[in-house]
DNA sequence: TTAAGTTTGTGCTTGTAAATACAAGCTCAT
DNA sequence: ATGAGCTTGTATTTACAAGCACAAACTTAA
């Protein structure tokens, strides 16, 4: 199993893996068995299985699979075993959010510098976090210090742009929150989160006689 | 193609089309070809034709989509031809930026009201929504305003609890950020959106060699 | 009217992930 | 040490979505 290529939807379920693993790890079970890490996740216990199999034999038959162990492996996996340090882009509603909000800390995330083009907002402190004038971005690649993931919390108009100079800057990852596609170069991974475009999804699956309109097209 | 159930995927792609076609009939264009329309959406035009088609031929041969048409149609597939009542519970760092955040109202989804349980908060106004106890959530079914769509914004201890009220309340879909999988009837569709899970997705297609650690497991 | 040029709609192929079933491997009690 | 009882790992089947190619249908110009 070891040298296939690992299905994208694993990678996504691995860090829920994760966060159980860290979770369990507090109580004092040294093992679990993918049937009852199945009540805890909520993914199917062959899912599981197979999942973690992409990695090597991991479990141990007739015991389950060493919660120790499993949390070194999906840590160094998901390269989450150190703290990593994460820009942010753009601290209007939802990026002012952003560093307040303490789910990054249970993965090891660590926003440590912001960037905003509203000279009102320079200056000001979010959490510990600086805000600085978006003509410094670059400073990010000069200070070399590590920092490789951006976040893209700036109107649609702009996320180009900022995705562009991010990438100058050094940056290899970006979590964009702007509802435009962004081009980047292949060595670039880009993963997207669209609100609006979740909730305009979500209206779909309504019950129609909930909101009933009559309409031939 | 009509009677074929409609794949997640291209409902997924739905309000990217729709929000390209509002676009469009800005400008005085009466037609697109799905050609022309691949540029906008960056959506391959083979793929744009076969989501489309499952609605029926909305097209014509030789010219293209009139864009008023399919603007109606997946206004109406969609039901976003009528603006959509939605309730925000959870006025946090996340919650406090969703009313402001305008990209709703670009898809004519309105957030009318939001609860919260911290006595500080309550009474509030956020950009026009006001935060009522949500101990007064009930009332979104008593009141039997239109009301469908719940955004859930509490930590995920409290998720699964305003999840079963929400239901109570009469609500069939939920947008729900907190970082749990939730139990739900059949008839109540969930989206997820977890940010912090994303984060961590991202940093497993960044180049080894940037984060450097070597472990065996 | 006809032929050249466009553009859609869809059958077919390929790729990817979920679901299933079960053999292989481990533990523990006797 | 042996067999009953678990639990993993994986081969196989099933389901779903992407990618492709092209005939059918329309437009326009002569």
């Amino acid at each position: 199993m070891r040298h296939h290529k690992i299905p994208d939807e694993t990678i996504r379920r691995l860090p829920l893996y994760w966060r159980a693993f860290q979770k369990i790890s507090q109580n004092e079970k040294t093992h679990i068995s993918s049937q009852s890490l199945e009540s805890i996740v909520n993914i199917n216990h062959w899912q599981i299985r197979k999942d973690l199999s992409y990695f090597g034999a991991l479990g141990i038959r007739g015991t389950g699979y060493d919660v120790k162990r499993l949390t070194k492996a999906t840590s160094h996996i998901l390269k989450l075993n150190k703290t990593q340090k994460v820009v942010l882009v753009g601290v209007g509603n939802l990026g002012t959010a952003l560093p307040r909000y303490n789910a990054f800390e249970s993965y090891g995330l660590n926003i440590i510098v912001a960037f905003d083009s509203n000279s009102k907002k320079i200056g000001k402190k979010i959490n510990n976090v600086t805000v600085k004038n978006i003509s410094a971005l670059h400073e990010v690649k000069s200070k070399n210090n590590g920092i490789h993931i951006g976040i893209i919390a700036v109107p649609a108009t702009a996320a180009q742009d900022i995705a562009d100079k991010l990438i100058d800057a050094g940056i290899y990852g970006i979590l964009n929150f702007a509802p435009i596609k962004l081009t980047v170069p292949k060595k670039v991974t880009v993963i997207n989160i669209d609100i609006a475009l979740e909730l305009a999804r979500l209206l779909y699956y309504m019950p129609a006689k909930l909101t009933k309109n009559k309409l031939r097209f």
